[in-house]
DNA sequence: CACCTGACCACGC
DNA sequence: TGCGTGGCCAGGT
């Protein structure tokens, strides 16, 4: 069932995102070698079980803001859980050049 | 098989 | 900084 094969390529890029870092869906699709599937990344983080205790908060969008709509119950949580791991949310954005996983951030303080 | 949906993305203004 | 637009693609109906 090459869908289930998706699904934990995805899930295996997601569990590598270091602590107090965020990754783009677009990114995760990459890496998970899906090009242009960006999408599915977001569908199929809502599939996984909460058991498995994925850090699905730490994708966001290419602009650097959470997906989900402000002031619904997922926003808040993701918002929480971020700041949390010391990652500053402003508004719902997130500097990507301070906070993003190996992108233009120099400074692996955090990991 | 056609049509719609969406936790996306890049680009233009 | 903030919309609108077109493109993308798996899934569901």
């Amino acid at each position: 069932m090459p869908t289930n094969a998706s699904h934990a390529a995805i899930w295996k890029i997601v569990r590598t995102i270091p602590h107090g870092r965020v990754a783009s869906y677009g990114q995760v699709a990459r890496l998970a070698g899906l090009p242009r599937h960006a999408r599915m990344v977001g569908a199929v983080l809502g599939l996984a079980p909460a058991a498995m205790k994925l850090p699905w908060y730490r994708v966001i969008n290419s602009q650097g803001r959470i997906a989900l709509p402000p002031n619904s119950p997922g926003f808040r949580e993701q918002r929480k859980r971020l700041r949390d791991e010391g990652v500053i949310v402003v508004k719902g954005k997130i500097d990507l050049k301070k906070f993003g996983w190996k992108a233009g951030n120099d400074s692996p303080l955090l990991d």
